[in-house]
DNA sequence: GGCGGCCGACGTACGGCGTACGTCGGCGTT
DNA sequence: AACGCCGACGTACGCCGTACGTCGGCCGCC
């Protein structure tokens, strides 16, 4: 009756996975496999060629290494992917607060930025429950470290750090999207509105649409000039900071 | 020597398809397929069993019909989806325009919260180029319309609108993850902490991350009562109109 | 009324995916 | 020197999207 389905497997040998709970295995001097090789190679992978490209079988092979050698020290490749997250964000930089607030959550967001750059996939792959890795909670930690004590109750606090990293994911998975399409397709953006224009027209009725037109025109000759995606971060993380301030500063008064 | 990738087939099929530039068929009064069937089957299909149920297979089955009937319609799984996506735009609410700005764009945050909520799998689906459906180009003109008048410029008006659209979007992700995450691990967000909290204990060294702790405690308690994805909405939507109110501001004065 | 051709529905088949499972060989231990 | 364990592996299964060739019935024409 129950469905029961196959939870992610137990949460014990995936959490064991993420905080390195193993001895180095000592045994055999030969491929000499292990989580932090597997990881290290399928975070290559998937910088370079995509989430799309990192398979299972492209892993092992990777490493020199039969496919299913790869499940000896990881479950699954969901588990894979949540540690190659964790990796990721341990990867990040651990700035001195210095500054107000505002200075310290703007670092916030552009390091969250430059994260999803260097790793896109990261964009696609984040999709399911937190992962709850050393990593992730340190950057938590450290995240909510800055805007600590500027009057905010706690779970104003989560709220702000999730509204500026969820708007940094918005605009970083945009511009990724621009990047990849273009590799996929090989056409530019600006390319693939030339070719779509004139089948627009043929179907929409002259003047049907006037400020869509326009102003998509206007947007679109941004992002034709690859500038489009980092006015919408720039222009959105100021006005979320704007709306940030507002509150912190009821709350001083009001204080 | 050029890569030339596989584009998503040609532009013109797919916008014909978006379209519907197809005479009705008159042929045949057998299965009577029809892009139209077909998509509304594979809509169903995606609300009630999930974005992984849709399959080309699936869909056939659902209209009693072969597989590859349905490429007879729609050039690929790709393509099919870009029509759902466009459909599900087209069920959208056309509101009269009342009350000032901040009121309207209020109001096209809840309408397209509304959407996700209806409709989760869009969440997973849009990532690619917009699909320039007559349905998306309807909304991208009546949202447009909420910040017409309010001093901006046109590209600034765009940024507004992918700003708040993207904080929808979001908050919709988050609220949609914890209810299937439920689904597929037969877990509530509750019981899914607490078969995790003895592990994390077990690695944390006591007090390590009394911020993170915390914080993540009271926003954790949120989320086990359901009420945790509403919150950051309602939070993040205010703080986004806030920050856009000191634009609008500004623009009045200056102007 | 007969017929030719078209087109919509279909079955088969291929390559690729994640991964369950049984095996085997070399190493550390006794 | 013999043993037993465990890490690496090959094979195989059930999915997926979809290319391609076929076939039968309906429409339009003579």
């Amino acid at each position: 009756m129950a469905s029961e389905r196959k939870a992610t497997a137990d949460p014990a040998r995936s959490l064991a996975i993420l905080w390195r709970t193993r001895e180095p295995t000592s045994r055999s001097a030969g491929p000499g496999l292990s989580v932090d090789r597997i990881v290290r190679a399928a975070i290559d992978i998937a910088d370079t060629e995509g989430l799309d490209a990192l398979t299972m079988r492209r892993v092992g092979e990777a490493l020199g290494v039969g496919t299913m050698s790869v499940y000896t020290y990881v479950p699954g490749k969901a588990e894979l992917v949540a540690v190659m997250i964790d990796t990721a964000y341990g990867e990040m930089p651990r700035p001195a607060a210095e500054g107000d607030w505002r200075a310290r959550l703007e670092r916030v967001a552009r390091d969250n930025l430059a994260l999803y750059q260097r790793h896109p996939w990261m964009l696609r792959a984040e999709t399911t429950r937190p992962v709850l890795g050393p990593h992730l909670i340190a950057k938590y930690d450290r995240e909510l470290g800055t805007v600590a004590d500027i009057g905010l109750a706690d779970v104003e606090m989560d709220a702000v750090l999730t509204l500026v990293l969820g708007h940094v994911k918005s605009s970083a998975r945009a511009a990724s999207e621009v990047v990849d399409l273009e590799r996929e397709t090989g056409l530019t953006d600006g390319q693939w509105w030339q070719s779509h224009a004139p089948w627009l027209e043929t179907f929409l009725t002259a003047g049907a649409y006037p400020t869509a037109s326009r102003v998509g025109t206007a947007a679109g000759q941004q992002h034709g000039a690859a500038y489009g995606p980092e006015y919408a971060f720039e222009f959105g993380l100021q006005r979320v900071l704007d709306g940030i301030s507002v509150v912190v500063a009821e709350r001083a008064t009001a204080g």
